[in-house]
DNA sequence: TCTGGGGTCCTAGGACCC
DNA sequence: TCTGGGGTCCTAGGACCC
């Protein structure tokens, strides 16, 4: 029987930030999305207090201020850091990891004897504490979709110390527990199918395992059908050991003040297409088509409203980080009308294709494709040293007015040597 | 005053072809 | 008076995930 294990970190962001302020532990802390706009992270005593993921900061400032709750803006230097260790780690467990998300990753445990498993999921979870100090639960079950149940499970009831094996469990227990669980909580079931399925009568983790594959093909897709499938021990979702390369790369972000000018959209399409084009280089790929997009505040109602996205197709397929500007440069002016408040801007690279696979043209000048490959590398080499944005397009502006709020943020403790921890000894 | 960002997969429906 | 049908490809939008 095939035996998988999802090692996921409790409340990733926020332990994180713990590690290097162990003050917090066991106090109320929240770490906020970009723009310290909603929240994307809770200690269990904020989950304790009721406040959900994703709510607006404004709109619980009276519980922050009652609780003491800590807030801080999001570090991703620290958080993508911290997910490495964990990371290199977990795959010494096992012959082949699956990194599913920046705080999860699955691990085959095949060939492992059963009375011994949960020893092992055990061993895992100390040997993070100890290198890393990050807190993990482990889940293990017979397909993916029963790991991050069996995960779910061990994240909710103390009593199994961090680590839940589904494979031994007998039936009757097996029943027990899943008639508890909503069937929300099962990977893959959203809102819509949630509400869907409790429809059709089917409540529990319980009920959908019981469900017919067929009539739920049928009532919804095929999505539905295979996690039926998976609750029980049937492998629709396979291990993927190599990440397949990516199909696009986007850069969107909220402005920490509005936009008016066609200037200061272009400064930030410009830093934002920087960015992607970065991204699209490290997988070596080209881009065909650059789609961007302006919208205004779709919250403040009672201003105009405008949205507007443009798809650009270029005559042949790059990675040069100038061509790309252009040819945003050249949508953004398309589609931008004055008299507008603007709140948000994005680029979106589609249309991926490889670059060692690329297609000569019939008038390609050769000589100006070794320079801009040679200038893009040499970018990217000095960024790299220097650190992101030493060397940059002069267009994406030195003010910003429009950058991203981030009133309270932790250094990056352990990605630049200016901001590392001291510890001072008497 | 203040409401995130980046990704994948699936499906329905239109365009087009023979 | 008579007005097909099936296949493929593409795209937009929805749903979901973290």
């Amino acid at each position: 029987m095939t035996s998988i294990a999802l090692i996921d970190c409790n409340n990733f962001y926020v332990s994180c930030e713990r590690v290097f302020n162990p003050s917090l532990n066991n106090k109320p802390v929240i770490v906020l999305s970009n723009n310290d706009g909603c929240v994307v992270a809770r200690s269990q005593e904020v989950k304790d207090l009721g406040i959900k993921m994703g709510v607006p900061l404004f709109k619980i400032q009276g519980l922050v201020k009652r609780y003491r709750i800590t807030v801080y803006s999001s570090n991703y230097a620290l958080y993508a850091d911290m997910s490495n260790r964990v990371m290199r780690i977990a795959s010494e467990f096992s012959p082949s990891q699956e990194i599913y998300s920046i705080d999860e990753c699955f691990l085959d445990m095949k060939g492992f004897k059963q009375a011994e498993i949960n020893n092992y999921g055990q061993q895992i979870r100390k040997t993070i504490k100890i290198f890393v100090g990050l807190p993990v639960c482990v889940g293990i079950g017979s397909t993916k979709t029963l790991a991050k149940l069996a995960n779910h499970i061990a994240k909710k009831n103390d009593g199994h110390n961090g680590v839940c094996v589904l494979n031994d469990m007998d039936s009757n227990h097996l029943t027990a527990l899943f008639s508890k669980i909503g069937v929300g909580d099962v990977w893959g079931i959203g809102k819509s199918t949630q509400a869907g399925l409790i429809n059709l009568g089917i409540n529990s983790v319980l009920d959908l395992k019981q469900a017919s594959p067929r009539n739920l093909r049928k009532q919804f897709s095929v999505v539905v059908e295979r996690i039926v499938k998976e609750l029980n021990g049937e492998t629709c979702i396979s291990l993927e050991k190599m990440a397949p390369d990516r199909k696009q790369f986007a850069c969107s972000r909220s402005f920490g003040s509005p936009a008016f000018s066609l200037n200061e959209l272009s400064e930030a399409i410009i830093a934002y297409t920087t960015r992607v084009a970065r991204k699209l280089r490290q997988q070596k790929s080209l881009v065909n088509t650059v789609y961007i997009f302006i919208e205004t505040n779709p919250f403040k109602q009672e201003e105009p409203q405008y949205f507007q996205g443009v798809s650009i197709a270029l005559t042949q397929a790059s990675s040069d980080t100038r061509i790309l500007i252009k040819a945003a440069l050249t949508g953004l002016k398309n589609i931008y009308k004055s008299g507008f408040s603007y709140k948000k801007a994005g680029v979106v690279l589609n249309d991926l294709s490889s670059s060692s696979q690329k297609q000569k043209g019939l008038f390609d000048d050769i000589g100006q494709q070794e320079k801009s490959e040679s200038l893009m590398h040499a970018i990217d080499a000095a960024n790299d040293m220097l650190g992101s944005g030493s060397i940059r397009f002069l267009g994406e502006g030195i003010k910003k007015k429009w950058d991203a709020k981030t009133k309270n943020k932790t250094p990056a403790y352990t990605t630049k040597i200016e901001e590392i921890p001291v510890a001072l000894a008497h």
